[in-house]
RNA sequence: GCGGCGGUAGCCAAGCUUGGCCAAAGGCGUCAGAUUCAGGGUCUGAUCUCGCAGGAGUUCCCAGGUUCAAAUCCUGGCCGCCGCACCA
């Protein structure tokens, strides 16, 4: 009677097994047939994927399958990304007993006793790409893993591509050698990324003005983030407790503290020690205030953070809280001053100097937050980092220079900052210290600084004409959904030269350079083309083991991607046959260019947009990518999934919850264009109820039943009508509604024109022609006619 | 601040490009009914307000505007989300 129990493990197993025995997935040029070629950017090998990956994923084999199934020759293929710093970091810290990491890889389901093999970088990568191949496969995976591999030096064909793709980039000019400030840890000697860091994760490299004090022939140098507000300098602190550095720097001696010493070393200047001064010395003394040129008086401070900038610090009182509370305390303080042997009357008669009209502000903005937040003195250093940082930015965002600076009066303060730096550096009265943006602590508890490295390779997204270029390829690409053009143009402008390389991590040696290795966003640009040859290359290993392709020489990409030079000499050098060679051209031009990549949105600011430099950069316009689609990220209960936040859900973990078929339809379902989407459980649950109920629809009595009754007809119809809808919807590029429609199985969705709408309320006593569920009876056509009064 | 996206009935979410067939799809939830129905599942109906129905009223963040006609176009506001890099 009811029909057979829908055991979705035995029948998924079963589908995905014969698909495989039929090899239906994997692609084969035939020139002259029409082709569709999508791919998602090879995921991390840091972990098991989760739904993220996923829909992604999904996103683009939902259009291959499509194509497949009209009738276009599809090539899916699928590898594995290891290039970079978060496998050799991981694996690290699981050396070194990082709970947390290792609770990471327990969440995971690492077994304790297999926990301390994640100690070397291989294994991870032993284990996460079959991992996930595995994961892929369990979802119904439309792909030809004869293509898959792992990037780096570990897999010699990749490896071989990256380096040809390279050197072609650098003979074109599209790679250049330059300076690059990068946050550095002094004791480990190395830079230090994100994951390395107990503090500061986020803080990059920031540029701050030294502004020089001239005191006889020499000069004290305090730093500074707002040269602009030099007009409105009062006065200058030092630490009296300090022993300051007399130092050489080029022609000049400054004063300064030991630290700032050590870091402009590192930022490539030559400073030489030539003798001490202790701060409590230098009080009572004047400098001479650039930018202003007036005289003011040195003072003693005891905020001073003596490991950021110089030590030594310039006070404008009218814009700064920490000038105007360590000012308003010294003037009541007479011990202080007397101690000193300041004059106490010159003291008191300072007061601070309006110069910035700051929207939500008076005259004195660093006076006014410190008396709105009621911070009392200089150790409330929590409220005074507050204020400060309320005030900057408001000052510098919405600031205008006022009538006491000179030239400047009426600039906007976004635009003064670089005015005023730029006259103070042409009047020799500054220069330059690079510090991390906030306090950065390395994993071996040292402040990390910032050094600047001198031979850093660029590829240089900063090139007017080849951004220009790049805009007319964007021009020419189908955007899913198209909301993110602007976006994708605005990056394309925005983008500056990007350093390529690094010292650490895993991932290909820059070829005529080999202390640096290819960083990981650089190494994967044009990924889709080594995809096309692929198959040939990796002999069904994710680590290549084919002899001829360990030789790969640059020539050979020359010939297989520009058609340029002689197969059979090639041929003969990488010892395979000329025919081979000839092969993998003509499964280059077929499959190329790419039709569709899919990604999450995170990857529109540098990776999707770097796809679009480099195939400009590399390939004809021809070949230039169709089509770029991104989704958001996935929800999971409302809540963004993420790793840190521990609502990560493994794909093999929701799959053991629903199967491949509930877990691609609640994929299909989360949502669409730069929306975050939502996995929604409810959804899914009830999806699976209605998914038995059509199973046991099919099945009951199919064994027994011979004769062709009138609900045979209805259900042919059901799935003509969802056919008819999926493709009209496809066609619209309307993924969403082509999901739902199969869902709803014949219901009409939105979207095209003639697909059969849903009828309205009013409409509804004449519906039924399509019933959104299958009737629970064979033996009951009655459905087919209920309702038609 | 710069750049991007968005605000639709209890919730999620289509529609907005190409204005009318939109009281506005679908899902979830809720309510009622059905099922030899324990629960659950499944099925049917209802679910902005009023009305037994025809119908009427009031809606698509807010305020204006264009139009015979606006959820959809224009202007101005309010609110939310995301990115701002050398990192996958």
């Amino acid at each position: 009677m009811s029909g057979a129990r829908y055991d979705r493990e035995k029948i998924e197993a079963k589908w995905q097994r014969a698909w495989a025995r039929a090899r239906l997935f994997e692609a084969r040029a035939k020139p002259g047939t029409k082709k569709w070629f999508s791919t998602v950017p090879y995921p991390y090998m840091s972990g098991y994927q989760h739904l993220g990956f996923g829909i992604a994923f999904l996103r683009a084999e939902f259009q291959s399958r499509y194509r497949r199934m009209a009738g276009y020759n599809v090539l899916h293929p699928q590898a594995f990304h290891c290039t970079g710093l978060p496998i050799s970091g991981a694996a690290r810290r699981v050396a070194q007993g990082d709970r947390l990491q290792l609770d990471i890889l327990r969440k995971m389901g690492v077994r304790e006793r297999d926990l301390k093999k994640f100690a070397d970088p291989l294994h991870w990568i032993e284990v996460f790409p079959p991992a996930t191949i595995e994961d892929l496969k369990a979802l119904g995976a439309a792909v030809d893993w004869r293509r898959s591999f792992i990037t780096t030096d570990l897999n010699p064909p990749y490896d071989a591509f990256v380096k040809w793709q390279f050197r072609r980039l650098r003979e074109g000019g599209y790679v250049r050698i330059g300076k690059h400030p990068v946050i550095w840890c002094p004791l480990d000697l190395a830079p230090i990324q994100d994951h390395d860091r107990l503090e500061g994760e986020g803080e990059t490299p920031a540029e701050f003005t030294l502004l020089k004090f001239p005191i006889g022939d020499k000069a004290l140098v305090a730093a500074t983030i707002r040269p602009e507000t030099v007009f409105g300098q009062t006065n200058l602190w030092v630490d009296p407790e300090v022993s300051y550095v007399e130092a050489r720097v080029g022609t000049e001696t400054w004063i300064l503290n030991e630290s700032a010493v050590a870091k402009l070393r590192e930022q490539g200047r030559s400073v030489e020690e030539v003798g001490r001064v202790k701060g409590s010395e230098l009080l009572r003394s004047e400098v001479i205030a650039p930018g202003i040129n007036k005289v003011i008086p040195i003072l003693p401070a005891k905020f001073i953070d003596q490991a950021r900038g110089t030590g030594i610090v310039t006070s404008v009182p009218s814009d700064a809280p920490d000038d105007y509370v360590a000012l308003r305390e010294l003037q009541r303080d007479d011990a202080t001053m007397a101690r000193y042997g300041l004059d106490a009357a010159r003291v008191r008669a300072i007061s601070p100097l309006p110069i910035i009209r700051t929207p939500g502000f008076g005259p004195l903005p660093g006076v006014e937050i410190v008396e709105r937040l009621g911070i009392q003195n200089s150790s409330e250093r929590e409220a005074l980092t507050r204020a400060k940082e309320e005030v900057y930015r408001s000052g510098f965002y919405g600031g205008v220079m006022n009538e006491n600076c000179g030239p400047f009066a009426g600039m906007r303060v976004e635009v003064a900052k670089d005015e005023v730096k730029r006259q103070l550096h042409e009047n020799g009265q500054a220069d330059v210290l690079w510090e991390p943006s906030g306090e950065v602590i390395c994993r071996c508890t040292t402040r990390a600084i910032v050094k600047i490295v001198e031979d850093q390779w660029f590829l240089a997204y900063g090139d007017p004409e080849w951004k220009a270029r790049t805009h007319r390829a964007l021009d020419g690409i189908t955007l899913y959904p198209e909301a993110v053009r602007k976006q994708f143009h605005h990056t394309i402008d925005w983008l500056n030269d990007w350093p390529c390389t690094h010292h650490k991590g895993l991932g290909t040696k820059l070829p005529w350079d080999d202390h640096w290795v290819i960083e990981s966003l650089s190494d994967s640009t044009v990924y889709m083309a080594y995809y096309t040859i692929a198959h040939a290359l990796q002999g069904g290993t994710l680590r290549s083991q084919v002899p001829w392709a360990q030789r790969l020489d640059d020539e050979f990409f020359d010939y297989v991607f520009r058609g340029i030079g002689d197969a059979q000499a090639i041929a003969k050098r990488v010892r395979t046959t000329k025919a081979t060679v000839e092969g993998l051209r003509r499964e280059f031009e077929y499959w190329y260019p790419l039709d569709l990549r899919h990604t999450g949105k995170d990857l529109v600011q540098n990776h999707m947009t770097f796809c679009v430099f480099n195939h400009v950069a590399l390939f004809p316009e021809s070949q230039w990518p169709k089509g770029l689609g991104v989704v958001g990220y996935v929800a999971l209960g409302g809540r963004k999934m993420s790793k840190s936040r521990g609502n990560v859900w493994y794909l093999r973990d929701a799959m053991k919850a629903f199967g491949a078929d509930l877990v691609r339809i609640g994929l299909a379902y989360a949502g669409d264009g730069l929306d975050d989407p939502s996995f929604d459980t409810d959804f899914v649950e009830s999806i699976q109820g209605r998914l038995q109920d059509w199973h046991r629809f099919a099945t009951s009595r199919a064994r027994t039943r011979t004769k062709t009754l009138p609900i045979d007809r209805w259900f042919m119809s059901a799935i003509n009508r969802a056919i008819q809808c999926s493709s009209k919807s496809r066609r619209k590029s309307s993924r969403r509604s082509r999901r739902t429609s199969r869902k709803r199985f014949g219901r009409g969705g939105r979207g095209g024109g003639s697909c059969p709408r849903r009828p309205t309320r009013r409409q509804s006593q004449r519906r039924s022609t399509s019933p959104r569920r299958p009737p629970s009876d064979t033996s009951a056509p009655r459905s087919t006619t209920r309702g038609r009064s």
